[in-house]
DNA sequence: CACGGATCCTGATGGC
DNA sequence: TGCCATCAGGATCCGT
């Protein structure tokens, strides 16, 4: 999935031009995660009002209530006057009087649930238990520091986990992780104070940089313009399992946490 | 109750 | 060419 960036990025590139739309309608393809939460008539005629993003959620606002989106792994959206009719894999078109607003999710794992509001049920199920937004006002060291104390996994699952900061996922994890000097398999807790201030940093900068460029790191994804992701932003460690490391030149390591994959260098990541 | 593992689903890739 | 195993950006649920 995208995580927080190429989430961002989504929002910004359609987020102006769906404010103020009219609603007509809302079509389903083949089920995702979740199922909507209401008939397609609850949406009829309902005012977008705003795009706003919690953690790997895009929360369409609406004159009463809410949609949140997921993108799961593999969902990318697109916003245009007129697309074509629905492929495959698109499995939710919003119809407004500005565009259609398309779900393309070749994996399914993403999600469209509407909500009355952002403290109703589903939206605190989904919202409720997530962590500090990394790149807001809230992100204080403090805060970070206080809840990493109290987790005892290692650090590369306790990032993803997302209870103590939202939106780094598998990628921007090890990304993070290496720009801080962390072994990913260190014990959240047992990081001493100025290495998760390393962290702390490190987070707010691998992501901000993902944002500014695009979100690039990721193979196949593009924004609702359907611009694709360049892979400016190269990875210093993710996916180079066995190449040099780009600042020691020693071997990147590959294991696994949690079934998910973690690269890392053992020289510049010693604990 | 905090953690690890299985799970949802489809497509791409690599070995034989 | 086909078949099979493995892997992929996430997050929930269930058992220990």
């Amino acid at each position: 999935m995208p995580e927080l960036p190429e989430v961002e990025v989504t929002r910004l590139s359609f987020a102006h031009r769906i404010e103020g739309a009219v609603i007509a309608h809302a079509q389903m393809g083949k089920p995702l995660r979740w199922p909507l939460g209401c008939q397609s008539d609850v949406l009829h005629g309902q005012t977008v009002n705003a795009v706003r993003r919690r953690g790997k959620y895009l929360l369409i606002d609406l004159s009463a209530g809410l949609l949140l989106v997921h993108l799961g792994m593999s969902g990318s959206i697109s916003f245009a006057k007129d697309l074509p009719s629905p492929g495959k894999h698109d499995h939710f078109d919003l119809l407004t009087s500005r565009g259609t607003l398309r779900l393309n999710d070749p994996r399914r794992f993403g999600a469209v649930v509407f909500a009355l509001s952002e403290q109703d049920m589903p939206a605190q199920k989904l919202l409720g238990h997530l962590g500090i937004e990394p790149l807001g006002n809230d992100f204080e060291l403090a805060e970070f520091c206080t809840r990493l104390k109290l987790k005892k996994a290692a650090i590369k699952q306790v990032l993803l986990a997302g209870e103590v900061v939202v939106g780094v996922g598998n990628i921007y994890a090890s990304e993070a992780l290496f720009l801080a000097g962390i072994r990913p398999t260190t014990a959240a807790s047992s990081l001493s104070r100025p290495r998760m201030a390393r962290l702390h940093c490190a987070i707010r900068q691998v992501l901000t940089q993902a944002v500014a460029k695009g979100g690039s790191t990721l193979k196949d994804f593009s924004n609702a313009d359907g611009q694709a992701g360049y892979f400016q932003l190269e990875a210093m460690v993710y996916g180079r399992a066995g190449l040099p490391c780009k600042v020691c030149a020693s071997p990147i390591k590959n294991i696994r946490q949690g079934q998910r994959s973690t690269f890392y260098c053992q020289k510049c990541q010693k604990c």
